[in-house]
DNA sequence: GTCTATACGCCGATAGAC
DNA sequence: GTCTATCGGCGTATAGAC
């Protein structure tokens, strides 16, 4: 023990290190406003050659945080719709979970929402047609079916229903809205809601 | 008359013929994924030096082009305020001016609505506190005040109105909402107009 | 896995002739 | 106002020693 290492230990970086540091920057400055020289600052190494051990290039991190997000919102969707047996109840939860995101990590909503995705990955689908988007459309379809919310298109109803809620994210996230998220919570699920339900 | 110069008239490229390249360069990838050479051709130079007789530099072509539109879109709300006298009648004149817009000119709704501006002009207001928009909010506020919206923050229900009209535009242009933003238009009043009335 | 060193391309930008 | 020519710099990416 010639040091202190308690708090100065150096153990070698990880994917989920440069993962970490990108999501701060990307969801912070941007994607293009971000240089790998960031991230290498951001996660604590002297050149960029160590990113390029877990990541091809620039592309592939914002790759690989993007699936993460959408992955495990999904497993989280998945899961709510295991629990819950009403539409309302399901879209309610999903709610519940975006605004808590919002407001617990912010850069994991501010990737979401506020990156354009598509700028940084012209292949890459739109956010509606990923996985768990699909599933709220989902929700909102049989919601339909059991006579719950109004008979209109899906893809309709999830654009009433998500742009009040996007957009409700997405001012706390730019602080034009200026408390958490939370506050808002219950007023924008009514509106939401009353937005697309049977009358 | 040496050669037919009735539609190859070689005319000087003017500010505008910048500004309307890079507005549609710009919408289509993104102002991180258009260099300078790619407006160069689209205007039809030879060379990235001609566009410095306009512009100082990159960044002011997006100052411009932003500024241009906000002002524009100021002038007719304007016109809108005079010419009607209910805060429904003026806000059912302004989603119409807007849907007309993603309909006839995508190119400067994109600019609007789906670049990011705060990532290419970081100086820059949010979209909320620019001209056009505060005078949207105004006219909420004054729906409030004479009864015709209900009592809520007026920023709020800007939020509710607006996240509905914006998102279902969003939607158009990205092709998510297959057909014409005109088709969307009388519904998507409804609900967000019904989302903040006084009921 | 981290370092030094380095390559290289692209892009933004300028100088100066026509 | 458009051209030729050219520059500097930044950002991405690689090779190879430790």
């Amino acid at each position: 023990m010639d040091k202190d290492n308690s708090k100065t230990e150096k153990k070698p970086v990880t994917q989920d290190d440069v993962l970490l540091a990108s999501l701060k920057l990307f969801s912070e400055k941007g994607y293009f406003n971000t240089s790998l020289t960031d991230i290498k600052d951001a996660v604590g190494i002297k050149t960029t050659s160590g990113i390029y051990q877990h990541f091809k290039n620039k592309q592939a991190i914002a790759e690989a945080l993007y699936s993460n997000i959408l992955d495990s919102l999904s497993i989280s969707i998945d899961d709510i719709r295991r629990r819950n047996k009403k539409s309302s109840e399901q879209l309610r939860e999903i709610v519940d979970l975006l605004f808590k995101l919002t407001d617990d990590a912010p850069e994991i909503m501010r990737f979401l929402l506020v990156v354009n995705i598509k700028e940084i990955l012209p292949e890459h689908k739109n956010l509606v047609e990923t996985a768990p988007f699909n599933k709220i459309t989902r929700v909102i379809h049989n919601g339909i079916k059991n006579g719950e919310i109004r008979a209109i298109d899906a893809l309709v109803a999830y654009n009433y229903f998500f742009g009040i809620i996007k957009h409700t994210l997405c001012m706390v996230l730019s602080g034009e809205l200026s408390k958490t998220a939370d506050s808002y919570q219950s007023q924008a699920w009514t509106v939401a809601w009353g937005s697309i339900i049977k009358k």
